[in-house]
DNA sequence: AATGAATGAGACTTCATTCAT
DNA sequence: AATGAATGAAGTCTCATTCAT
């Protein structure tokens, strides 16, 4: 009997480089068929649906994200060597799978909604790593949520710029430390 | 004989609430159609198809917000208070619109890259104002771009959160100053 | 603009005579387009889908029979007369309209239980009839709903055995005064 | 090395009862081969397509319900008696196995067609009883093919008012009497 | 300018059947 | 004999756009 997990991997990864290059309604189950090269009722033996589809690569993803970002977080003493190193750890996530990258950076508003909060969550790493630099007295009290998504923004958006491709013609990882920097002066006392 | 004017703004005022609400590809002309209180057919006098009407939604707002904001920045003196001007714009143009702001920031990524580099652009605007600062010493040198985008980010991922709904509960208003705030430490010396 | 009666009445004739002679999931969108001689989309500008099509054929041709049977029994004095010119009805409406009465016949497996108790209802004329006989003494005492049911089975059994076309050759208009004779003759004293 | 004749009943046993409550275009290979506790591959090395499960469902069936038929009318004397224990134990059939009963009935409409006439044959059965009854004057003669369908009608139609549910309550059991009585009042003289 | 019925390409999905193991 | 992954034809339905009125 075919074993089916190579299949299904190659379908992940068809999907989620056409999903991040043209939109998630933008790809068809055929795109991904022949990207992947199966056939297109094959897909439908690994995923119900393509929403499931979208949806299972988001929350998995995600989820792993938030998982390494806990553990990068963890192996620093300061707020501001965790909120660095958050940083940079997302520019390289972004420099080695683009695709992955702003999958979960595009499919954001389709599916943050229904994430279980049990499940690991990049957002929810950085507002902790905010609410106890407050906490310790490494960073001025203010609003963790506003805090959380100020530091978050600076990096998605030069992130979103690179992508957009017009703006930005540096390599984020030869940015890492520039953005990494200006994240945490956003914070700092 | 009717006017048609009415009816054009009939239409571009639905499809801007529709697009921004669901998404350009999952609003129908149907939708629009509906919502504007006309029929289906009577859309495609006034726009050739609906990526016509997307497209001129966009640049024309798009344009229209360069424009209002070159005025704002305009108005003050020190880099300091250009840059803190133009994020409260940002904020007040989200309150009194959303459905305006969400739209433009949505659609960016499917049509930043058609807009001819005349027209005005609020990015634009940023990245010249920061470029001055520079240049006047108001703010340390750096990549104009990158450091375009982290003021930005500031911004439109604390609004991103707030339309994402669970993260950020206060109004983008009573919000202004704190980004405005956050923003300028990006830059700051 | 085009009227669409003529369409919706094209659909409905075509749907009905495939439903009758192929079976409704045997038939195909295509098949009644092309039969209708309209384009496939063009069905859904009348209908939902394809179940609701073939719902609202059962409907209201089942609450037409219903209408019908009602004032044929009406027209009649002693219960006799009643039932036999009711099945008399059901053999004159299967001769002129044999699709009709097949679709209708098959198709209420899956239907009737949907049905309104409000709407006429052939099955519930009969049934009435049959009471009324047994209240003013006409007819001996027992269950109205099997005494029915075994009224209705000789009429669609020979119908039914007629449709099947092996069995039966003689036409059902010919046998028509066969058939209200052995109906009645499970009911009569 | 298995033996293979439990796997087929599995599947048959599985195959009926879900063609005789789903329909068996409603029912899926993976419907039957769930049901059965088999993988869906396994169904083809017994049969070679759902048609022909179909089919020989129907077939072997609907030939064994006539063998035991015929047994039944032989073991009677009069018309009068062969008539009534055949309907009785028609109800018996559908009481002691719906699946079945209900199975028979609903596909005959798709198989009668292609029954080889040498095979057992209930209607045969039912019909050669009549015509012998007419032939030795216990009954009066009519077309035969029209009073075995009466006949059957009656009996079917109660059951299939069972079936549907809403109409009849009662067991079919505690009515066999009833429709034999019903069914015989339909011949006698 | 306006209408809304009609079109038809193409999307998603199902499922009987085949095939490698 | 059995498995279940893979196939691909075919089905239902959507929707941007056209057209007759």
């Amino acid at each position: 009997m075919r074993d089916g997990t190579q299949t299904r991997q190659q379908i992940d990864r068809a999907a989620l480089r056409l999903f991040a290059r043209k939109g998630i309604k933008e790809t068809t189950i055929r795109d991904i068929a022949e990207a992947a090269g199966i056939a297109e009722g094959t897909l439908y033996r690994h995923y119900k649906s393509k929403d499931e589809l979208s949806w299972v690569l988001f929350r998995d993803n995600y989820a792993e994200l938030g998982r390494h970002l806990d553990r990068v977080q963890g192996a620093e003493e300061t707020t501001q060597d965790k909120i660095q190193s958050m940083i940079r750890y997302f520019c390289h996530v972004y420099e080695s799978d683009q695709d992955l990258f702003t999958y979960l950076f595009l499919a954001r508003h389709g599916h943050v909604q229904r994430l279980s909060p049990r499940l690991p969550n990049p957002y929810l790493v950085v507002r902790h790593v905010v609410s106890r630099g407050m906490r310790v007295g490494e960073i001025p009290k203010q609003d963790p949520d506003v805090a959380a998504s100020m530091v978050m923004g600076v990096v998605n958006q030069v992130i979103d710029s690179r992508i957009l491709g017009d703006r930005i013609k540096r390599s984020i990882a030869s940015l890492a430390d520039t953005i990494a920097e200006g994240g945490w002066r956003v914070l700092k006392p």
